[in-house]
DNA sequence: ACCTGAACACCGTTCAAGT
DNA sequence: ACCTGAACACCGTTCAAGT
């Protein structure tokens, strides 16, 4: 990585697929996934727009490539833990925490599903599951559950996240202008959704989502079928 | 919806905001997210494309509106159940596959959450939550993780179904072949998802999103916290 | 009040021409 | 082998001009 020698003419940074990877996600985190065009990362490699197809098939090569590389290092970084069970929760956290911090990892994960990324999530899942318990036939099913849950809620929030900053960036002003909408929701009609003002106010998506995942989790156990 | 006279002058059919959102929905479902452009959409209504932003706002409010005319046909076709957890099952399923035959609507709802397809989505569901008699201060991040469920896997399945189009077509060659690149993988690395590859082939994506909304209302029935 | 259609400022992708 | 940059075929949106 420190390394600056390029293959056979020294030049100051050859067009290489791995600057052309690194300066995409610096380039959709700092402008997200509409900022990224072949124009303004041709500008930032200081080449043409041409140049970037010698090494790259489309855009979506590019996205895809970016952001495996994003979910390789969120699995790094999540550590063993002690129970297979707090492992999943780990892993979830890692999954939403990358993808609220790169939202653009969410639209690509969803667009190219059962590629490497999701098959790496997919082992760290059902080796956990394994761990539980869970019969051999149940497995797939049940992993499958919480891939879907874990990536459908991440991808939510992060794009929840983008809505609120194009808004304006105040969450708490945000929240509490739904908040009040639904508090003045006709009581015949939306008799929940008129109560729930206050826990919508008051609420964490984070530890919800961790909620959801324990709700997953104690459903895994009490096995209905 | 026979009568054919317009507001003021006789016309064939005048445009109108109604026969916009009507010729959108066509257009989404013959050629998707991408084919609808106004353009496209100015051809099929005999008009410029400037004139439908004398209706529409943009594009977004074109997407917007037709997602919640198809939310709102979904919801009103599910029956009342016999009891609260089989009227969730029903709900789910509904919105399961009304975004699979129309794949757009899902992206739209990720788009504009908390709006007022979601809004009654989260209505119906928080109805049949509190008639299972989950505590009040529960009840916020119980539907959440359902509505979260439901909606995340419904669009990821949706979103599955078009690669899968896009790709060939062929369901069962398609999984045939992952499910084929899964067992080729090292037994070291993936010793889970070797296993699945089976699985994978024989596994139904209906039932498997409603395995995981049973999963989460035996979660909710036996209540860790 | 509503519609037209050219114009503007963008896209992703291709490709002849260069080195 | 790799890079350049003009060109192509598109977009969403605007707006003067019409009726």
């Amino acid at each position: 990585m420190a390394k600056n020698t390029a293959s056979s003419p020294r030049r100051e940074q050859s067009l290489t697929r791995e600057r052309i990877i690194e300066e995409s996600i610096a380039l959709l985190d700092s402008s997200g996934e509409s900022g990224l065009t072949f124009r303004a990362l041709a500008e930032r490699l200081a080449t043409g727009a041409g140049a970037i197809y010698w090494h790259i098939a489309n855009k979506n090569d590019l996205l895809a490539t970016a952001c495996a590389e994003m979910v390789t290092r969120a699995l790094q970084a999540t550590a063993q833990q002690a129970s297979p069970q707090d492992s999943i929760r780990a892993v979830a956290l890692g999954l939403f925490d990358t993808i609220d911090a790169h939202p653009w990892v969410g639209s690509a994960l969803t667009r190219a599903p059962l590629q490497s990324p999701t098959v790496h999530i997919l082992e760290k899942l059902g080796q956990q599951v394994r761990a539980m318990g869970v019969p051999p036939q149940r497995q797939f099913a049940v992993v499958s559950a919480l891939l879907s849950y874990i990536l459908g809620v991440s991808v939510q929030n992060a794009a929840n996240a983008q809505i609120g900053r194009a808004l304006g960036g105040d969450r708490a002003a945000l929240l509490d202008e739904v908040a009040g909408a639904w508090e003045q929701l006709d009581a015949g009609q939306f008799p929940f959704t008129r109560d729930m003002g206050a826990q919508l106010r008051a609420h964490d998506d984070r530890a919800d989502f961790l909620a959801g995942v324990d709700l997953i989790l104690s459903g895994i156990v009490s096995a209905p079928l």
